[in-house]
RNA sequence: GGUCCCUUCGUCUAAUGGUUAGGACUCAGCCCUUUCACGGCUGCAAUAGGGGUUCGAAUCCCCUAGGGAUCACCA
């Protein structure tokens, strides 16, 4: 069976970068009836918090993403430390003494005399005395492990052949001096121990993946497969993991976004499928392919997911939508609803229609004669679906105007807006007396 | 700076050496609707630049330019 697994770091909220991530390894294994864990990477204690767990639970469950197991590092780390006695055995993990410091003064002197910042490996000359001689003046060692530099091969799921050579890579930190297990391992041990089948993940981690392959191999384990999607830019093409911080999915929330609008793009952005909006996660689940996903990396913008969302509004049955109308401190009604989805384009556009319909408004028109026209010829009889016909075509006759003439302004008079939803159903909802309060407004 | 990845209409992309370079979105025009929207039809619009290889290159090779990633005791 299929397994995979989303391994966010609870140090901040989601944002749409990582949860196209999330999405897409859900709906890899969805389509294959496979498994997804989720999997709290919560090693860096420091940073981490439970708050943020929380929060990535809940928008990920407000996107309709259910795991179907979940794990958190911080309870595995005994497993950590075995994984790092059977590497220490098999001397593919080493102690170094250098302190955090000198490190990066090292990287930042390589770096200037023009040469790659890569770990010297100066520990691993360390004969078993110094290390003993060192550990007894109470130095604390952090470990690495030690890379084979030799090409590091795999089948990428998007990208297709691979290789990295690892000579390109500093040995990785897999324990911090204070005795904290690093991301690198555990994850490795994770995946190998909870027998995790596929890795999707950004492209940001293709060094990583090569490093880990090694380190799968190190412990006795296969690599699962790898797959390595292009990062997301901003409109501009600069990375969108600068900012993060305006487009996580509560923002995206708050601002009035659908999740269906939003996984709808981010499930087909950068590939070969066109970017339509879907009404339900099942549907995106039935179109889902890995091979679709292309190498280049695509541009991320607001209007393009506005344009889903207002899609989605004129898809969407009240009775699937009404749980959300809920949370608005208003009464939507069937009727009232399928009068106005074809002109939502934000959730919060709801309460502005039921303002313009039931509510008070501040502009109506100036144009004083017309108003006066509409109010005379306006039926007099208890309204019906043959209303705004009549009224229509009598004022039509008075004013001697047809067409767009008349049309948009007796929109205007009656909503204050220059377009909305069809009129003839409006003036039904809306009724007789608004109506006349309307035009009796002067400004 | 080393290494890796990327570059086709404005956007997302298709075209496994031979196509009139195709589709979707956007945009424009028309039709429909006695208005806007929805819908339908039509149209505009691209191979980053330069060299090769080849009868023939978007496609293969080299160079240049631009963008991104990575090289953390973060994940």
């Amino acid at each position: 069976m299929i397994k995979v697994r989303f391994a966010p770091s609870p140090t901040g909220y989601i944002h749409i970068g990582n949860f196209r991530t999330a999405l897409v390894n859900f709906l890899f294994t969805k389509s294959k009836n496979g498994h997804f864990m989720l999997r709290i990477d919560d090693t860096d204690d420091e940073r981490s918090s439970k708050e943020y767990e929380d929060a990535i639970k809940e928008d990920l469950t407000w996107m309709n993403i259910n795991w179907d197991s979940l794990e958190r590092q911080s309870s595995r780390l005994l497993s950590y430390n075995e994984a790092l006695e059977t590497l220490l055995e098999k001397k593919r993990a080493y102690p170094c003494f250098e302190t955090a410091e000198e490190l990066s003064l090292k990287r930042k002197s390589q770096l200037t005399s023009g040469k790659p910042p890569i770990y010297d490996r100066s520990a691993l000359k360390l004969s078993d005395s110094d290390i003993a001689d060192l550990k007894s003046k109470g130095k604390k060692p952090h470990y690495r492990f030690l890379l084979n530099h030799e090409d590091v091969n795999w089948n990428d799921l998007v990208k297709g052949e691979s290789k990295y050579n690892m000579s390109n890579l500093s040995d990785p930190v897999i324990l911090r001096e204070d005795g904290r297990v690093i991301y690198t391992l555990a994850s490795v041990v994770d995946d190998i121990q909870f027998e995790v089948t596929d890795i999707l993940r950004g492209e940001d981690h293709m060094t990583n993946s090569a490093a880990q392959i090694q380190l799968f191999e190190a412990l006795g384990s296969l690599s699962p497969k790898m797959g390595h999607l292009s990062l997301l830019t901003d409109n501009t093409g600069s990375g969108l993991s600068k900012r993060i911080g305006s487009l996580s999915l509560r923002e995206l929330r708050s601002q009035g976004f659908q999740p269906m609008a939003i996984s709808s793009l981010l499930a087909k952005i950068g590939t070969s499928d066109s970017i339509d909006i879907f009404k339900d996660m099942k549907q995106i689940v039935k179109s889902f392919d890995i091979s679709k996903f292309g190498n280049s990396k695509p541009k991320f913008d607001k209007t393009e997911l506005s344009a889903l969302n207002s899609k989605f509004f004129q898809l969407v049955d009240y009775k699937d939508i009404s749980h959300q109308l809920n949370i608005l401190d208003i009464k939507i009604t069937n009727e009232f609803w399928n009068l106005i989805r074809g002109n939502i384009n934000n959730f919060y556009d709801v309460k502005f229609w039921w303002n313009i319909v039931y509510g008070d408004i501040k502009e109506v028109s100036n144009d004083l004669d017309f108003k006066k026209l509409a109010l005379q010829t306006l039926p007099k009889e208890r309204f019906d679906k043959n209303t705004w016909s009549v009224w229509t075509n009598s004022l039509m006759k008075e004013s001697g105007k047809k067409g767009k003439e008349l049309f948009k302004p007796l929109r205007l008079c009656l909503t204050g807006q220059s377009n909305g939803p069809e009129m003839a159903n409006l003036v039904l909802i809306m009724g007789k007396d608004k109506i006349k309060e309307r035009l009796n407004k002067n400004n």
